[in-house]
DNA sequence: ACAGAATATTCATTTAAAAGAATATTCAAA
DNA sequence: TTTGAATATTCTTTTAAATGAATATTCTGT
């Protein structure tokens, strides 16, 4: 994967929320849909783009996709999103998907549906 | 100028090198045309591109059009540039870009054209 | 006023990314 | 074996960026 490739991913606010709640532990379509106020077929269409690039990887389990971040995380990746956090946080909705993000996946767990097992409070959400 | 313009600014090599040049100090156009190996068209086009960002500025001085970063620089693009040393030095001429910088400027400088004012060595160059 | 150096602009073409609508695939559970 | 939930793909249109060729502008020195 090239540097200019990882630029061109960063370039769409869409695909750094993404990375941004990728950070935190892997998620399935459902929910980067739910949390990004956007409809499947471009989340998804999102997803599959920056799969292309290795940025992010899937595995199906059941009925769910799961997308995650590779380990080890592309270090230039690292730095952007943690610099993000810094200097762009408010205008990338940032802080607030991440609190989002733990509403949701608490919320998800105790409901019918339940959580694809690797999603599951996975990264810092119930305690 | 927003977050998105920056890493769309960041998606292309030649800008790439441009910038970590510019972080050492102001070039001329004919100088970074030398160092890039580049027409003087294409690179003319580039700074316009980025001019408008707001990612560089330009002055002239006599016959030459002086770029520089404008201070203070955006924390994203030095961040950037820093990771970018660390992890793609090499792919991208970084290094090589710098030291080729230095004999330019120490080259003309003697030479009778002699180098606009703002450029000469202003950055590390000669002692 | 003219010539030459340094740089910029314009216009046409090509290439790549984004957006939208429609539809297809995959799996689980009844 | 059909249904519904979750996700993916295909095709078309639109928008944006890159490339190339030709030409224009701005300033300096004569």
């Amino acid at each position: 994967m090239s540097i200019i490739q990882v630029y061109k991913c960063l370039c769409d606010e869409q695909r750094l929320r993404i990375l941004n709640l990728l950070k935190e532990g892997p998620l399935c379509v459902c929910h980067l849909q739910e949390l990004l106020g956007e409809g499947q077929v471009k989340i998804s269409k999102q997803l599959r783009y920056m799969k292309e690039l290795g940025m992010v990887e899937a595995r199906r389990e059941a009925n769910w996709m799961i997308y995650s971040l590779p380990q080890p995380t592309n270090p230039l990746l690292i730095e952007n999103l943690q610099c993000l956090q810094d200097c762009a946080a408010e205008d990338l909705h940032f802080a607030n998907d991440l609190k989002e993000r733990a509403k949701l996946l608490k919320a998800a767990q105790h409901s019918e549906g339940g959580l694809p097992e690797s999603v599951a409070c996975g990264a810092g959400c119930c305690e």
